[in-house]
DNA sequence: TTCAGTTAACTGGTAAGGCCAATAGTCCAG
DNA sequence: CTGGACTATTGGCCTTACCAGTTAACTGAA
């Protein structure tokens, strides 16, 4: 019995995709190039242009190109696939935004034990010029707020894993609204303050074990009032 | 000076894709169901074929709308935009390797702290079920490491946390070939189950802490034995 | 009646051709 | 130097057409 395999069923347009695919990871296409027009690759590819035009879509769509009206398709220049995909999925109500927030927490905790142990002293410096804008900002809520995420971006950088550094961000955004909820109260700018600057000093220290633990509690008081927020939103909505 | 915003220039494909991802969110699709065809949808929307087929492509390509020759556009059952798109987002070389098998430490870390405090009775008879399983596949490598995989998608779903659910997926398949790299001293599986038997044990007393503490020790020895199998890999290539 | 065989009516995949609107570049008149 | 006219080129969209599978209804023979 001779061993037949699945016939390959592969349409044309896929095909395309993963030529184009290919030759992003195998780096013939540089970060922000533009790639030939339409017309042209219909030729090079001996396609029609609907199929060029549906594959050049899809690469679209996974966040790989970028198409302008009137211009031509670009690679993107940070390639960033999954933010866009986990706010979809979050759209799609694929997980709850407690949900999310609780896995912020663990996250955040897990860039901040590696941001201790790894951040370059260049990253410590920027960490500190920002604590100090958070400082100077606390009266003005709008641009605390503004450095507070500029705060835990910067842990993610100095963590130095590109996972976790890409898995955050979409995270953040979606909490972007209910996160600026829990400012409302004044006094919570003083404690977050008071928390980033104890991580501040832990990562400081490359101390691991300590940054970690206070970035918890600093989650967990997060959780807390924003969840309070919430509470208090439904009340007075119903 | 009137307040001037960006004309609108969102185009009659995207307007089709928003239409239909609205409908899915509003929940006026269910998982499965299949859409009108093409041509019927053409219709409705006043738009030709091909802008529809562009819409339904780039759902598809998201992982939204599963495509069937000659047959038609069903939404996924299961939704999982992320997977895959991680997976693209390892191949575009996003991240490497090692720092995915990091973040899989502490993604483990997290899932098995949650599922030591929220566990139902029913789960941890079903982790039970499955220790049972490794213990007895305990000399073949093959159905060993099946079950192991088992193990720990159990957790995964015993956290209740959806998002972890989701991303650990992923990650897991990503790592599945150096995953197996690390059973080629048969001395491993031995060590795997005495950790996963005290995991189950700290699951089913609900300790948080203790679950924690030995998974991080489980996956700091897969972190190494890995980088171990890895290293000798590329001395022999060498 | 039963069932194989044919046909017709679908489906999505692909091609080819055309028109439109927006853009960038060029050149010329003011 | 400025503004307008012109042109080439782009992607966005539409239409028509055909192909290759699938399915279900139909048909005719046993």
């Amino acid at each position: 019995m001779p061993k037949f395999e699945r016939v390959n069923k592969k349409t044309i347009c896929e095909q395309v995709i993963d030529q184009i695919k290919n030759s992003i990871i195998a780096g013939e296409l540089a970060p922000g190039e533009k790639l030939p027009s339409e017309r042209v690759l219909a030729d090079l590819f001996s396609v029609s242009r609907a199929t060029v035009r549906e594959a050049l879509r899809a690469l679209q769509y996974m966040g790989i190109l970028e198409i302008r009206i009137n211009d031509g398709a670009y690679l993107m220049q940070d390639i960033n696939i999954l933010s866009d995909h986990v706010k979809t999925s979050y759209l799609l109500k694929q997980f709850t935004l407690m949900e999310l927030l609780e896995a912020r927490k663990f996250l955040e905790v897990a860039i901040v034990s590696l941001a201790a142990e790894r951040a370059s002293p260049e990253q410590v410096r920027y960490l500190e010029k920002i604590y100090d804008e958070e400082v100077k900002y606390q009266e003005d809520r709008k641009k605390f707020i503004k450095a507070d995420t500029a705060f835990h971006i910067a842990l993610a950088d100095a963590c130095q894993n590109s996972f976790f550094r890409k898995m955050i961000e979409p995270v953040r955004e979606l909490l972007e609204e209910s996160n600026k909820g829990q400012y409302e109260k004044i006094s919570q700018i003083e404690i977050t303050l008071n928390y980033h600057g104890r991580i501040l000093d832990a990562v400081r220290k490359g101390d691991p074990e300590k940054a970690s633990g206070i970035m918890g509690e600093h989650l967990e008081n997060i959780v807390r009032t924003t969840s309070e927020v919430y509470r208090n939103k439904i009340a007075r909505e119903s």
